[in-house]
DNA sequence: CCTATGTATTCATCTATCCGAATACATGAG
DNA sequence: CTCATGTATTCGGATAGATGAATACATAGG
């Protein structure tokens, strides 16, 4: 009880927040490679092929936003999506590019 | 045909252009009134309190993402969402948001 | 053509983001 | 404690994004 309950505009800035943490390329690699199965840092940063400070780095900005989440395994890390609805929500927002990339491309011989 | 089809990597760029898109608290705004119903640029920017040019930059960058649609109405242009489903999608993040937020907050006395 | 209204764009500036490289920190083994 | 492994953070520079102010552009009316 009395928890501070964001405003109106509070609310719409961390959804913003949460919105925009997932437009970066290698967010949404990392994301979908979770969903998969969780990882260790450098495991993630492996199958992603990327260095780990990088991996590191992305993963703290989607822990901030509560995307995903971290457990400790020993000297490692373990990271895991915070919720499965995110995906859905992704692969809703892809399969929308999707119908509008044909739409796009299929006026051309509407 | 013979339609140049978009690479997994470019879907994934184009997937996290428009989320981008998204992650920015004054478009949310504007999405979300053009919901309840189009509206012209000058009357969407007295709505949300912001100078005509602030509105008219986010309404091409959502045009660019092909989140929403102009139509011209002799010297005005009325905008409309591109895609109904985008605001469920909007609505489901928010709602993972504020569960999100209550499980934080609620941990205190869990 | 000239004007009025509505929309889009440019410019300069400020802030935020992303990255590689280097390094600090944390954990477990010996 | 020391070392090895794995993770997080800092630093610097480059790039992109957001904004106010000013202005260009487009359309309709007279």
């Amino acid at each position: 009880m009395c928890v501070e309950q964001p405003s109106i505009d509070e609310l719409n800035l961390l959804h913003a927040g949460v919105c925009q943490a997932l437009g970066d390329p290698k967010r949404l690699l990392i994301l979908y490679a979770l969903n998969e199965r969780p990882r260790h840092v450098s495991q993630l940063a492996a199958d992603l092929d990327m260095p780990q400070p990088t991996a590191s780095r992305h993963l703290q900005i989607l822990r901030e936003r509560h995307l995903v989440l971290a457990q400790r395994d020993g000297a490692a890390v373990v990271y895991h999506l915070a919720e499965p609805r995110v995906i859905e929500v992704l692969d809703t927002m892809r399969q929308i590019l999707r119908d509008s990339l044909a739409r796009q491309t299929g006026v051309v011989n509407a």
